[in-house]
RNA sequence: GCCGCCUUAGCUCAGUCGGCAGAGCGAUUCACUCGUAAUGAAUAGGUCGUCGGUUCGAUUCCGACAGGCGGCUCCA
């Protein structure tokens, strides 16, 4: 045949026989990269068949973004070959941002070789090698790979199974039906210069690459165990454009700037003292007044909604976790077991054993379900050394937790009721972008409880969560050993997302327990059981805020709502007098009484993120007025005291951020 | 837990190619009393993370441990 018939832009063409994709688009191969051909993206060089139906990839798409860091993670693994020439490659595939790769190496890299190494990406982006697309056999595959042992266990994996269960990214090498390999070709010359085991696409050329950076490097485990060898990993990140680079180093600044711990400490808030251990905060008086708002405000939310309060201990005889099933699940994570007379302690990893305790401790109705015990409980997790992460991931936290029993049938409208409450205490906090999580069992040994419990449980979660409108993306394999969850994530100011709420039924504690309340027909059944936790925990929760509002609290959770500032000693009587007004109202005030001159006051009081500023001179005491500067250094002038105590309560109370 | 890096005054960091250390901010005191992001001066403050080794001598070199940071794995 000499001529094929093609689809372009839905609309017919025919072209002649060994037309490839980027002549039938026409691309220039900077901006249209790549192309879809009958819905799979294959290099612009790629020849096409009667029938196909082609379309354009753009490099500033998603998939055309993704082709562009994957064809620079092959330019960082042939610069890190040429500069280190024993160095194996792992694989390295597009992420978020970016791209890795990942090397066996002798020695780990240094920042130095990092430079070394990008230095030489910029020369080969440079010299506009050529990707060339070359299919090869197996036995071929191997003989060329020879000299790289994880590649050619890549090639074993093909075709054994789901090589994306069984490493992230791996399909990018062996994903295809067949095994490919693509040459780095010179542009001139047309010589060899590299070639990986890959699947594709890639970009026409190096040349194309716009803007990237190497980022950091570190040490990952082969295809994610932690029984595999350790490679060293190199992350860069890769954009269309140098304004997009730019902005999204940017982003990595501001985020950086809103690091809880570093606000932590410049903000007094708390700190992690050595003496104590990992992973263990203290609050400070203000990071204290931060947390007693929280718990005040969900106390309230709670007693509202029909929570009763209950309080347990933070230790208990280890036997209890066997009942609960959580020695031989989780006993891993939780601290190691100590001796009081003759008999094993532990301290709690949970609070739901403790809450069954109370279920059992009388014989309970239906009239009584749904019964919903919360409690702010201090729990202690042994968190692997490496993990232990500023507020976000401690040893010891304190959960806003809630045990839920219901009957069978009130499960499914209890949850759709929690899932509406949480969303309504989150909005409350300033947080508005949300999706949920399902994590759900998969075939590993390390659920307990039998299959028909767990598919009722997921269903009945899947369902409320479909109920509530908001996104739902599936996570199997990471329910907790008892039973599936609904996570919810919180998107942030600047559009990271957090884990936070948590909802989990669970069939097999009350079973463990043998929990059973008596229903109306005179027969004890056993109930359901739901474990939550809105904050996720309080200590979690507050650096979240922290870094949604980089410090810059809104009044109601401020430590220090609002602060005096007199022009000269004289006008001190005048503000606290306008203070004691605010106390009257309950609001947080302070006045700033230091040697420093006014200007240095106003200076720390915005480096304390203080949400209201009044100054007070000659002409304020003369109109029995105060005078406002804002946190963003706009000011009003001449306000009369009323109007100032009215203006900062009135905000407090509604719970806006100004 | 694994890989790498780091730990010097309350904080941020200089510095010592092995001879017991310095700045800025902060704190304290004094002077200044000022209208919207840093007034000036003086003073105090460190057994250089801990323990061990090498050495005539270690904050500096080596090792172990602790804590932190970046990854991996894991998670609220």
């Amino acid at each position: 045949m000499s001529e094929l018939r093609i689809t372009l832009d839905g609309s017919e063409r025919v072209v002649a026989a060994g037309t490839t994709a980027g002549a039938a688009l026409d691309a220039d191969g900077r901006t249209v990269i790549a192309a879809r051909v009958n819905g799979e993206l294959r290099d612009l060089a790629a020849e096409l068949s009667d029938g196909d139906i082609v379309e354009p990839v753009e490099i500033g798409s998603d998939d055309g973004r993704a082709i562009m860091r994957h064809s620079t993670a092959h330019v960082m693994a042939q610069a890190v070959q040429e500069l280190f020439p024993e160095a194996k490659l792992g694989i390295g595939p597009p992420v978020e941002n970016g791209f890795y790769y990942d090397f066996d190496v002798a020695e780990p890299f240094t920042p130095e070789d990092l430079k070394r190494i990008e230095k030489r990406m910029r020369e080969i982006v440079k010299q506009g090698q050529r990707f060339s697309r070359r299919p090869v056999s197996d036995d071929d595959a191997r003989a060329e790979l020879a000299g790289e042992p994880y590649k050619l266990e890549l090639i074993g994996l093909k075709g054994s199974g789901p090589v994306e269960a069984e490493a992230e990214g791996a399909n990018v090498e062996v994903g295809g039906a067949e095994l490919t390999i693509y040459d780095n070709l010179d542009a001139k010359s047309g010589e060899l210069r590299w070639k990986d085991l890959c699947r594709g696409p890639h970009l026409p050329t190096t040349r194309v690459i716009p803007a990237f950076k190497l980022m950091r490097s570190g040490g990952a485990y082969w295809r994610g165990s932690e029984k595999n060898p350790q490679l060293q990993r190199i992350y860069g990140t890769a954009w269309e454009s140098r304004e997009k680079q730019d902005e999204y180093l940017k982003f990595l600044e501001e985020a950086e700037k809103r690091d809880h711990r570093r606000l932590g400490a410049e903000l007094d808030l708390f700190s992690f003292p050595p003496e104590l251990g990992s992973g263990l905060p203290v609050f400070h008086p203000k990071g204290g007044i931060i947390r007693k708002e929280m718990e005040d405000y969900m106390r309230r939310r709670q007693q509202e909604a029909g929570y009763e309060f209950v309080n347990t201990p933070h230790i208990t005889k280890s036997s209890l976790f066997e009942i609960s099933g959580h020695l031989p699940y989780y006993g891993e994570d939780m601290f190691p077991p100590f001796e009081v007379d003759q008999v094993e302690y532990r301290v709690k990893p949970m609070n739901c054993p403790m809450h069954n305790l109370i279920f059992r401790a009388r014989g309970r109705s239906y009239r009584e379900l749904p019964l919903r015990l919360c409690e702010f409980g201090s729990v202690y997790r042994y968190e692997k050394s490496g993990v232990v992460h500023g507020l976000t991931r401690v040893r010891g936290m304190t959960q806003d937790d809630s045990h839920i029993y219901t009957t069978k049938e009130q499960m499914g409208d209890e949850i759709k009721s929690l899932l509406t409450f949480v969303l309504s205490v989150l909005r409350d906090f300033g947080l508005s972008e949300f999706y949920l999580e399902l994590s759900t069992k998969d075939d590993s040994d390390k659920f307990i409880g039998d299959d028909a419990d767990w598919a009722e449980a997921t269903e009945a979660l899947r369902q409320a969560a479909g109920e509530s409108g908001l996104d739902l993306v599936d996570d199997p394999g990471g329910a907790a050993f008892y039973g599936p969850k609904i996570s919810v994530q919180a998107k942030d100011a600047i559009g990271r997302t957090w884990q936070l709420s948590t909802i989990q039924l669970d069939f097999n504690q009350p079973k463990r327990f043998g929990l059973e309340y008596q229903a109306a027909d005179g027969t004890r059944q056993t109930p359901v059981m739901i474990h939550r936790a809105l904050f996720g925990s309080v200590e979690r929760f507050l650096g979240v805020l922290v870094e949604h509002y980089a410090g810059a609290m809104p009044p109601w959770l401020s430590p220090v709502q609002a602060v005096g500032i007199p022009i000269s000693d004289a006008h001190v009587p005048h503000l606290e007098k306008v203070a004691d007004r605010l106390r009257e109202r309950g609001i947080r005030v302070e006045i700033d009484t230091s040697s420093d001159r006014m200007q240095k006051k106003i200076r720390n009081a915005q480096k304390q993120k203080v949400p209201y500023m009044l100054l007070a001179g000659d002409d304020d005491v003369a109109k029995d007025a105060v005078s406002f500067r804002y946190r963003n250094g706009e000011q009003k002038n001449g306000v009369s005291i009323d109007e100032a105590v009215e203006e900062i309560a009135r905000a407090v109370e509604s719970r806006t951020q100004v």
